[in-house]
DNA sequence: CTGTCGTGAGAAAAGGGTTTCTCACGGGAT
DNA sequence: ATCCCGTGAGAAACCCTTTTCTCACGACAG
C-alpha cells in the first residue's frame, strides 16, 4: 500500500480531533498547563493516530531555539571529526536535536558564512573543532549569541574546551610497555611545533626516566622507515620498544623492523597512537595503540553545548578526556579485561 | 573593542531605520515587489549598517522551506562520505543552505528517528548516501513531502540516483596500462557479491580482450599480498600489470611484489581504485589510482536536491559519473595535462 | 472636469505552534 | 445563601517574516 504524501497534520487537526481548543492541546502535547489527566490522553492519542509531529519551525520561532547544534570544523580529511561528530549526534538525537556539519577548509571568509547562516538558523549552540588540538579555526566564535564549545581544537582561554589527555595516553602506552617488561623505550614522533607532541613526549619522559629518547620528524610512514633506518644504524644497544605519536609513523616502523629481519613483538614491541582503524588494523601485525576517544569527547560536547543552551553554567577550562589503550599485536601481551 | 552579544536587529527596526514600513522593508530586501529604486537601496543600506540577518525560521515557516538538506549515511568510517559530504555542502553553502549530517549506523529505528527529525524540521530535500553503491539504506524514503536524490547508494528504481561509473574508471584505468605498453594485465578485486566489483571486472574483461583474469577476494590488503603470493605461485609468464580493485588491495600487492623483489613500476604496474589519499600516497611507490571524483558527484547531488525543491522535474534513473585516473608513480609514465 | 489606470507603499493576514491571560464553574468555608 | 478559591480549559497574543490585498495619488485620456 503505497501511501501518498498528504498534507501534514498540524495540531489545529489534533485539537478537533480531541475536542479541545489547540492551546490545550499544546499543553497536553508538552506536558505543560493544568486538565485532567483524562484529556492530556485523549489529546496524545488523537496526535499519535493521526501521526501528528509538530512543525520544528514554528515551535522554534516562539522558543526562540531551533534544537539544531553546528559543528565546525576545518578537518576536511575528517579523520579526527567523523568520530567526534557521531558522539555529537549520538549524544543529541534522543533530545531530538540535529547536527550541522560545516567543513571551512581553513578559509575564514567561507566559515563567515557557515557561522552566520548557523546564526540565522538560531542554532542551539556551536561546537568547533579541527585536525589540530593547538590550532585556533580561522573565525572568532567569541561574543556570539549562542554557546560555544571546542572540542579538539583550542579556544579563548575563556572557553569551554574538550581535549583529549595526550599526556595520560602516553603515560598509559610507556607503562604498558613497562608492564611487558621492556625497558629500552624510544620515542618517534611528529614535528617539535604540535601542542600535542611536546605533551606526549613530556609525559613520556617523565614516565621513562633515565634513557628516555624521542626523535621528532614529521606525521608520516615515510618517517617512520628513517626513525629505524636511523637508530639501527647507531653502534650499541638496540630499543626493545618504539612507541610512535601516530599509527602512521607505527606503521613505517613495523614496516621497516620487519624488513630488517627484527622480529615483532618478539624483539620489539610497537605502540600506536590514533588507534585510526584503517591504519593500525592493516599493520602487520596490527598495532596497539592508543585511542583518544573521540566519540566520546564529541559526546560530552554535545552534552555541554545544550546544557549551556538551556542556560547551565559551566566553569570555562580545559577539560581533558582519558585516552584508552587499544590492544592488538604489536606489542604481545593480552587485551586487558 | 568587544561588542556584547546584543539583541538581534530584526526586520521592524530596519524598516523603522528606513522610515518605511516592515511590508516594504521586506520587499526591498527581497527584490520584490514595487518601490522607487530610492527606498529600496535607502532600506538595504539601513539593513547593512544595523547588520540586519533574516531570522531564518521566520522567513521558513511562511516559505515552507527551511534552507537545510539533510545527508542520510550508513558510511560511519566516511571514506566515502565525506568527500561526498564536502561537495553537498560546497555547491549550497553560496545559496545559504546548510547541511544536516545523519550517521544511521545501518540501524533502521535510528534512521526514521534522524529522517523524522529532518522533517519536521522542514528540510528542504533529502541526498541518501552509503558506503555501497548497490545498497538500500535501511529506511524507506519513498512517499515523503521532500525530495530525495541518491548518491553512493541504491534507491528504488524510479528514484533519481547519482553513483560513479565504474565500468568508465575501469576502461581508464586499463586502457591507461595498454598506452604504457603492459600487455598481461591481471584484475585483483573484491567480492562478486558487490556489484561494482562486477562492473568494474565487465569492463576490465571488454577492455583486455583475451588474457583477462579476475581474482576475487576481500577489500583488504591481506588479500593483496594472497593474490601476489598465488600468482607468483604459479608457473609461465607472470603478469606485467595489476589492476586492483581497490587502493588497499593495491597497497598490499605492491608490498609483497617488493618483498619479491619485483620492481614496480619496472617490471610490474599497479593501478589502484578510489584514490583514498591516506593509502594511495603512502604506498612505496605511490599509487596510481582511480579517483571516483566522489566530491564532484555531492556537488551534482546537492545541485540535484536543490532543482527538484525548487520544484523542477528531473527525469528519474541513474546517472554516471566519470571518474578520473589520478597519476602517481607505481605505473611509470608522466601526469597527463 | 471626470474616469481610468499604473505606481508606490502600507495594513493585515498568514505560517504553526507556545504561552499568558482570562474566565466559568463547582466545592468548601463562613 | 454568599464568598472565595482552586481547577480545567479556551481566547488571544506572540514569535518574525513574507505575501496578499488595499489604497491613495498623480498622470493621462476622453
Amino acid at each position: 500500500m503505497s501511501v501518498l504524501p498528504t498534507k501534514r497534520v498540524r495540531i489545529y487537526d489534533v485539537a478537533q480531533a480531541a475536542g479541545v481548543s489547540v492551546a490545550t492541546a499544546s499543553k497536553a502535547l508538552n506536558d505543560t498547563g493544568r486538565m485532567t489527566e483524562e484529556t492530556r490522553s485523549r489529546v496524545k492519542e488523537a496526535a499519535s493516530s493521526l501521526g501528528f509531529r509538530p512543525n520544528a519551525m514554528a515551535r522554534g520561532l516562539i522558543q526562540r531555539r531551533s534544537f539544531t547544534v553546528g559543528v565546525l570544523t576545518n578537518d576536511t580529511y575528517g579523520r579526527f571529526t567523523l568520530p567526534l561528530m557521531a558522539g555529537v549526534s549520538e549524544a543529541l538525537v534522543d533530545q531530538g536535536v540535529s547536527v550541522f556539519l560545516c567543513a571551512i577548509e581553513d578559509d575564514p571568509a567561507l566559515a563567515k558564512i557557515h557561522v552566520d547562516a548557523m546564526l540565522d538558523k538560531q542554532v542551539d549552540g556551536i561546537i568547533a573543532s579541527g585536525k589540530r588540538i593547538d590550532r585556533q579555526l580561522p573565525v572568532d566564535l567569541t561574543n556570539l549569541s549562542v554557546p560555544v564549545v571546542y572540542a579538539f581544537t583550542k579556544g579563548p582561554d575563556d572557553a569551554v574546551s574538550l581535549v583529549s589527555d595526550d599526556a595520560e595516553g602516553s603515560r598509559e602506552a610507556v607503562e604498558w610497555l613497562k608492564g611487558l617488561g621492556r625497558r629500552r623505550i624510544v620515542h618517534v614522533t611528529g614535528p617539535k611545533t604540535f601542542a600535542s607532541v611536546e605533551e606526549r613526549a613530556g609525559a613520556y619522559r617523565a614516565s621513562v626516566g633515565d634513557g628516555a629518547r624521542v626523535l621528532y620528524g614529521t606525521w608520516s610512514e615515510q618517517w617512520g622507515h628513517e626513525a629505524v633506518a636511523q637508530i639501527w644504524g647507531e653502534d650499541g644497544d638496540k630499543p626493545d620498544a618504539i612507541f610512535c605519536g601516530n599509527d602512521q609513523i607505527a606503521r613505517g616502523v613495523v614496516d621497516a623492523l620487519r624488513e630488517r629481519g627484527v622480529s615483532i613483538p618478539g624483539d620489539v614491541s610497537v605502540v600506536g597512537f590514533d588507534n585510526w582503524e584503517i591504519v593500525a588494523a592493516a599493520t602487520r601485525p596490527p598495532l596497539t595503540t592508543i585511542d583518544m576517544n573521540l566519540k566520546e569527547l564529541g559526546r560530552e560536547a554535545g552534552r555541554l553545548v545544550l546544557a549551556l543552551a538551556a542556560g547551565a553554567t559551566v566553569e570555562p577550562g580545559i577539560r581533558k578526556l582519558p585516552c584508552q589503550l587499544v590492544v592488538r599485536q604489536s606489542c604481545g601481551g593480552m587485551p586487558r579485561s
